[in-house]
RNA sequence: GCCCCGAUGGCGGAACUGGUAGACGCGCCGGACUCAAAAUCCGGUUCUGGCGACAGAGUGUGGGUUCGAUUCCCUCUCGGGGCACCA
């Protein structure tokens, strides 16, 4: 063993060791209980970064751990292959974006394999390769087949910065979730997966998700969101009639139907049929039809946009009262929703309210105020009454409370065959149809004679060529021919392929069940999937909330109810790891560009009066004096990056490692600080100390007859173990199991004891902090390991047990409160009764000293733990 | 607007089931080693008063339950996140 800590040697030499044996490929063992740990696998986008880092670092230390538990563990890793920034790095650089998919690849590998990570190599996938992507466009088809997958026409978000369409859960705040662009509407046609043919199920399978944080549970279900309300048929009234040529009614969805009686207007959205037919004969409406057809996404108006809307002239029939209702077009409601209608009720709806106060339309009250009071609603000093209440002026349904009101007028509504109750939900299908060039291709021929015919099985996969650049004008595929020429595998005429490719979301929704059988050449999935999945451990970021997790729900389901799977859920636990933060320090020069400098490179100044000031030298020499921003995510535009490489160089992955293991919990973010760092690395090296001092003095003798001070050794080595074991195993807590072992460290440094037996309980205590480490720092862990004289290697080492005679103990130290304040400590046998416990506590010296006089009212014992004197 | 989470020393965090608040680390202070510095090692470090023994205060605010509250309940403040004309 040498000396001093050389990272730079030992991480190798393990890694090749690990290599050499294959350790890490795992082979299916019925014998054994599987451990399927996942990590979420990244975009290929050049380096890795810290987020990275910390998502798969905790997924080792899992790994490892489990695997030292007896489990036969699965962690494989791939590659997110697909999608945009490699076809901007293709515009920018003129390079395809399959070349610059795979050097980046081979980048990121070489920096994950540097960090010594326990992964299965030999399952490795990525999903532009057509292996794997010819199954997406297999299960496609299957999913056409079934009605899964279907081409409409619709209105979509188109991102005109990508040029493409995106998917509503890909749209934030009004603007395209990667470029920040401003989504426009537009109606192309394109393929949608019927995800909210399993929106009932998503929703009630959550409350089966134990595993999962509730913040993520509680963000599918209101992104699912489910309303149960009553649909409602208003009849057209003779206008509308003569309008739309039709005997019809204008439906509506409703949560309140107990406020039908006071609906005074109906308002439909821009692009109800309704509104069309009305402003044919219109053309101011027509203009405002147009108007809010084109722009009403607009981030910055939706918060505050004022209800604007306009009559069309046309009327409706109330179902109960045969009042002619006015229809008006209005731009708050959305025709994505319900039916693109809304029944207006002033009186206990507060857009209601709000319209018509603006367009002059009767107020109704209809509901009671909880009070009991009767209170009209009217404008303007009465705002509406949106909370639940009995019925008034309601006719035959006077009187009900909100739910036996909904029940009366559904069943009415039933009877007449004007209404009935209903479920609606938020969530839209999902649209899968990209305009870019760098995807799966949609395995479908469109022909002149036969329509949209499907690419036959045995022609699969339909290979995307992966010499093309993108010019940054549209889809590269749409202009070559040798792509689209085909013919039509039905009538054999002329025919074009389909040039769109699939969402890359698509691809990450099964790559989960891939790993288990990477190399099945015949199927998608095969048995290998049953034994594997559902996946143990999920991990990656909370960003991935909503949509990745919610769309990977839904394709296992369907691949069950194909007989593909046989479980529906393919995450039983989740982990949602917190971001990796830095301090954002920038300089601010009159006229100039704000510029932002690294962390690394700021010095603190600490004046007399204990200000602080921050400064750094530039690259021109130049001392500037710099603003703290705060914290924030890593990223180039704030400069407060860290590159994982420059960290592993200079200190070793098992310091980088531990430091992110170290620092904060794994659901928390993490704050970067290089101080940390040192720390983390100094940890390390005052392990290797400890070892290489206690070897260099020769074999550690068989344990013998042990005094005291070996005897509290020994039992702090054991509780922190059991503590350890505890905040691994169950809590996930990995930062306090680490605390604890270096507690046992610092107790191991400090004892001073060279004795044949002392020598044995530090040779155990330092077994101990090694397997309990090896999780987090392997490769020092392996070398040590070899060093405490072991032969086998540290991760085949079953994990420790606490010896429960270490633990024993004759006497405890019981904390004596007097009316709730600590006062003093008695020490007592820890099979004492509480009568002599009492006792001692009463006679402590300082216990008397407080009590002194007074009466002693109450003496509370709690066995084992503490004694309150209550006076 | 609605929903969720959080607030503990100079800093990151710990206290798991209502029972010693501040484990562990960082930083800082003092000491040892050194010609010196770095590294390393040892000691101290919630605040206030006191040389000290010790005493008092203290987990965002105000209240409640309890022998006992960082922990449970209510109020408010601040911070973070999610959803948002969803009928």
């Amino acid at each position: 063993m040498q000396e001093g800590y050389d990272p730079a040697a030992i991480e190798p030499a393990a890694q090749q060791y690990w290599a050499e044996r294959r350790a890490f490929a795992a082979r299916e063992d019925p014998a054994r209980p599987k451990f399927y740990c996942l990590s979420m696998f990244p975009y290929p986008s050049g380096r890795l970064h810290m987020g990275h880092v910390r998502n798969y670092t905790i997924g080792d230390v899992l790994a490892r751990y489990m695997r030292m538990q007896g489990h036969n563990v699965l962690q494989p890793m791939g590659w997110d292959a697909f999608g945009l920034p490699a076809e901007n790095a293709a515009i920018s650089n003129r390079v395809p974006p399959a070349k610059w998919t795979r050097e980046n690849i081979a980048t990121m590998r070489t920096q994950m394999r540097a960090l010594g990570f326990a992964i299965d190599w030999e399952r490795e996938l990525a999903t532009c390769d057509p292996h794997y992507y010819r199954w997406n466009q297999w299960l496609f088809l299957r999913m056409r087949e079934r009605g899964v997958a279907y081409r409409t026409t619709g209105v979509v978000n188109w991102d005109p910065v990508d040029q493409t369409v995106l998917a509503n859960e890909q749209v934030i705040d009004g603007r395209g979730w990667r470029t920040g662009a401003l989504i426009e509407k537009r109606e192309i046609p394109m393929y949608y997966l019927n995800i909210t043919r399993y929106a009932d199920e998503l929703l009630a399978a959550l409350d089966a998700l134990p595993g999962w944080p509730e913040r993520v549970r509680v963000m599918q279900a209101n992104w699912i969101g489910r309303s149960e309300g009553v649909e409602i048929a208003f009849p057209y009234a003779p206008d509308a009639r003569a309008a739309t040529g039709a005997d019809a009614a204008l439906r509506v969805f409703t949560t309140r139907a107990d406020t039908l009686f006071g609906a005074t207007f109906m308002a439909v959205a821009a692009e109800h049929p309704l509104a069309l037919a009305a402003a044919k004969a219109d053309a101011r409406l027509a203009a405002f039809v147009e108007e809010c057809r084109r722009g009403s996404v607009m981030e910055a108006d939706v918060a505050t946009q004022e209800k604007r809307g306009m009559p069309t002239g046309l009327h409706v029939l109330h179902p109960f009262t045969g009042a002619a209702l006015p229809v008006w077009v209005a731009n708050y409601v959305l025709m994505g929703y319900g039916e693109g209608a809304v029944m207006g009720v002033p009186a206990h709806d507060e857009r209601d309210f709000e319209f018509a106060l603006k367009h002059d339309l009767p107020i109704v009250t209809v509901v009671r105020s909880a009070s009991g009071a009767y209170e009209e609603v009217r404008a303007p000093w009465i705002a509406a009454y949106a909370e639940y209440g009995a019925t008034v002026n309601s006719g035959e349904f006077s009187g009900l409370g909100f739910e036996a009101a909904v029940d009366a007028i559904a069943a009415a509504l039933e009877a007449k065959g004007l209404g009935r109750k209903r479920v609606h939900y938020r969530l839209r299908d999902w649209g899968i149809s990209r305009q870019r060039y760098w995807g799966c291709p949609i395995p479908i021929i469109h022909c002149g004679a036969c329509g949209e015919v499907p690419v036959p099985d045995e022609q699969l996969p339909v290979v995307l060529p992966e010499d093309l650049v993108p010019d940054g004008s549209g889809n590269p595929l749409a202009k070559t021919p040798a792509f689209y020429e085909c013919r039509c595998p039905k009538c054999g005429g002329a025919a074009r392929r389909e040039t769109d490719t699939m969402d890359t979301f698509v691809d990450s929704s099964w790559y989960f069940l891939r790993y288990a059988c990477a190399d099945d050449e015949r199927a998608m999935v095969d048995a290998r999937v049953d034994y594997w999945l559902p996946t143990d451990q999920y991990i990656g970021g909370i960003e991935h909330a909503i949509l990745h997790l919610l769309y990977s729900r839904f394709w296992t389901r369907v691949m069950r109810d194909m007989g593909l799977v046989k479980f529906a859920e393919p995450f039983t636990n989740l982990l949602t790891q917190g971001m990796v933060l830095n301090h954002i320090y920038s300089h601010q020069a009159p006229g100039e560009r704000k510029r932002y400098f690294n962390p690394e490179d700021v010095d603190e100044r600490r004046a007399a009066d204990g200000s602080v000031t921050y400064e750094v030298d530039t690259p021109e020499h130049v001392t500037l004096a710099v603003e703290h921003e705060g914290l924030g995510t890593m990223s180039k535009s704030k400069g407060n990056g860290v590159d994982p490489e420059g960290i592993v160089k200079r200190f070793g992955a098992d310091t980088a490692r531990l430091f992110m293991m170290s620092a904060s919990p794994p659901e928390q973010t993490l704050e970067w600080s290089g101080e940390g760092v040192q720390g983390a690395f100094r940890q390390i090296r005052r392990l290797w100390s400890a070892v290489y001092e206690h070897v260099a003095a020769g074999p550690a003798p068989a344990p013998a007859q042990l005094n005291e001070a070996q005897r509290v050794l020994r039992r702090l080595a054991h509780r922190r173990l059991a503590k350890a074991t505890d905040d691994i195993g169950r809590r996930r807590n990995f930062n306090t199991a680490i605390a604890a072992m270096i507690e046992v460290l610092n107790a191991v440094k400090l004892f001073d004891d060279h004795s044949p037996a002392g020598r044995a309980v530090r040779q155990e205590a330092l077994e101990i902090v090694t397997l309990v480490f090896s999780p987090v720092i392997p490769h020092v862990c392996h070398a040590l390991w070899q060093a405490l004289g072991k032969t086998r290697a540290v991760i085949d080492e079953p994990w420790p047990l606490p010896d429960p005679a270490a633990l024993e103990q004759a006497t405890h130290e019981i904390v004596v409160q007097v009316n709730g304040k600590l006062r003093g400590h008695v020490v007592v046998p820890v099979d004492a009764d509480e009568e002599t416990v009492r006792a001692a506590a009463l006679a402590d010296e300082r216990v008397r000293r407080f009590v002194a006089d007074k009466a002693v009212r109450r003496v509370i014992v709690v066995p084992g733990k503490l004694v309150n004197v209550v006076i």
